[in-house]
DNA sequence: TAGATTGTTAATCGATTAACAATC
DNA sequence: TAGATTGTTAATCGATTAACAATC
C-alpha cells in the first residue's frame, strides 16, 4: 500500500492525461509524452508506477490502453463506488446533480438530512432522513460519506458516520475534522482555498510593486 | 514572500484555531496549545510564525487578539476581497449563496455566464452575460475568479480571466488548468478527491482482510 | 547492432521536527 | 531567581530528481 497522498492524485492526473492522449490517438506513452501531458517530470512518472507495480516496455514505453486500465484498478474505478452525502443544502444538492461522479464511475446512492422539508423518497437521489442514515449504511455496506451540513453538525455527522461503519470522509464544511485509524478524512475548506489565492495574489502585487521602486 | 502553499494553509488553519480558543475565553496561547488545537507541532507553529515575521513573548506566549489580527492581515482579510465567478451553474450557483465567504470577507461581486436564461441583473449576486465580464475585471480592477464551467470550457475561461488582468483562479471544472508567472491557479478537482479517499478506504480494507490471513 | 527507454538506486532538495540558547 | 517558553539553528525525514545499468 501507498500511503503518500500526493502520490494518489497524481495518480488521477495520469489517468485524466492518458484519457486525454488517447483521444488524440496515441496508442502508446513515453514516460516523458505522459510527464508534459500530466505536468511532472519523466523520473517522478516512472517512480509512481513502480511504487505501484505499474511496469512497461524498456524501449516500448507503456500501452496507453493498458495503463489506463491498471490505473483505473488501482484507484477502485473497476467497479461502481457507490457514497452517500448528508446535507442536502445548496453545496449537497448541487454534488448530487453533479454529472461528472456517475461517469467516473461514483455514485451518490442515496441523501440525508435532518430537515423533512428536504426529504424526497422518490427522485433519482432519495433524500432520506438523518435517521435512516446509520441504517442505510449498513444494509447498503457503504463505505464512504460526503458531508455537506454546516460546521456545527460536521464533528457529530461524522461520529454518527464512523459509528456506522463509514471509513472515509469528504467534508465540505468549514471545520477541519480529524482521521483516526479507522476513518480517512479529506477535507475540503473553501474559504481556505480562496484566502490561499488571495494570499499568493497579493504578494505577488506587492513583490512587483517593490520592483518599480 | 513565502511562497510555499501549505504554510499557507496551515495559516488559515491556525486563524481557524484560535477563533475557536478564543471563544473558550483564552486570551493568550502557547505554541502548544494553538498546535494542539490545529494538529501540528509546536515547532511548526513557531516556524511559520518566524517565516511571516509573527512574533510573542518568550515565557508570556502570544496574545490571541492580537495573534488573530497579525494573521487576518496576512491572509488580506483586512479588507473585503472581491471577486468574480464564471459559470452559474449548479455548483456556481451554490458558490454565489454560500454564507461563508462573506462571513470571511469574501464578497463574490457578480457572475457571468454564456447562457441568457441564467441572467440576472438585479440580484444580490447578478449574473451577467460572459462578454461583459473583461469590462467589469477592469472597471472593478478584480484580480480573483472562480470557475465553475463545463471541462471544455474552462481553458478559454482561464485564458480570458488572465487577459482581463485576473491573477488568481479557483478552478472547479475536472480539468487541470497550469499557472503561469503571472496567474496562480488552485485546481479543486471533485472526483479526484474522492478516487484519493476511496484508494485509501479500500487500501485499508485489504490491509485488514490480509491480516486475517 | 546502435540507440532509446525503462526501472531502480543514489543524490538532491525541501520541509518538518528536535534541540537549545536566549530571555522573560 | 528558577522555570518555562520563544525563536532559530541543526538534525532528520521524506519526497523529488538525476543518473545510469539493464535491455528491448
Amino acid at each position: 500500500m501507498v500511503s503518500n497522498r500526493k502520490c494518489i492524485t497524481r495518480l488521477s492526473r495520469y489517468k485524466n492525461a492518458l484519457k486525454r492522449l488517447k483521444a488524440l490517438g496515441f496508442i502508446k506513452v513515453f514516460s516523458d509524452n505522459l510527464s508534459d501531458a500530466a505536468g511532472v517530470t519523466p523520473s517522478q512518472v516512472r517512480k509512481d508506477f513502480s511504487l505501484f507495480g505499474i511496469t512497461g516496455n524498456k524501449r516500448g514505453g507503456y500501452k496507453v490502453d493498458e495503463l489506463i486500465e491498471q490505473i483505473q484498478v488501482i484507484l477502485g474505478k473497476n467497479e461502481i463506488q457507490r457514497v452517500i452525502l448528508v446535507g442536502a443544502g445548496r453545496i449537497g444538492a448541487a454534488l448530487l446533480r453533479y454529472k461528472g461522479f456517475e461517469e467516473g464511475g461514483i455514485r451518490i446512492v442515496s441523501a440525508f438530512d435532518i430537515d423533512p422539508a428536504k426529504y424526497l423518497a422518490n427522485d433519482a437521489v432519495p433524500i432520506r432522513p438523518l435517521e435512516e442514515m446509520t441504517q442505510f449504511v449498513r444494509d447498503e455496506k457503504i463505505r464512504v460519506g460526503i458531508i455537506t451540513v454546516p460546521d456545527s453538525a460536521a464533528q457529530r455527522i461524522a461520529e454518527i458516520m464512523a459509528a456506522a461503519g463509514i471509513k472515509g470522509i469528504l467534508n465540505f464544511a468549514p471545520i477541519q475534522l480529524r482521521g483516526t485509524d479507522e476513518v480517512v478524512i479529506n477535507n475540503i475548506n473553501l474559504e481556505s482555498e480562496l484566502e490561499n489565492l488571495i494570499y499568493f495574489v497579493n504578494a505577488h502585487s506587492k513583490a512587483n510593486s517593490a520592483k518599480c521602486d
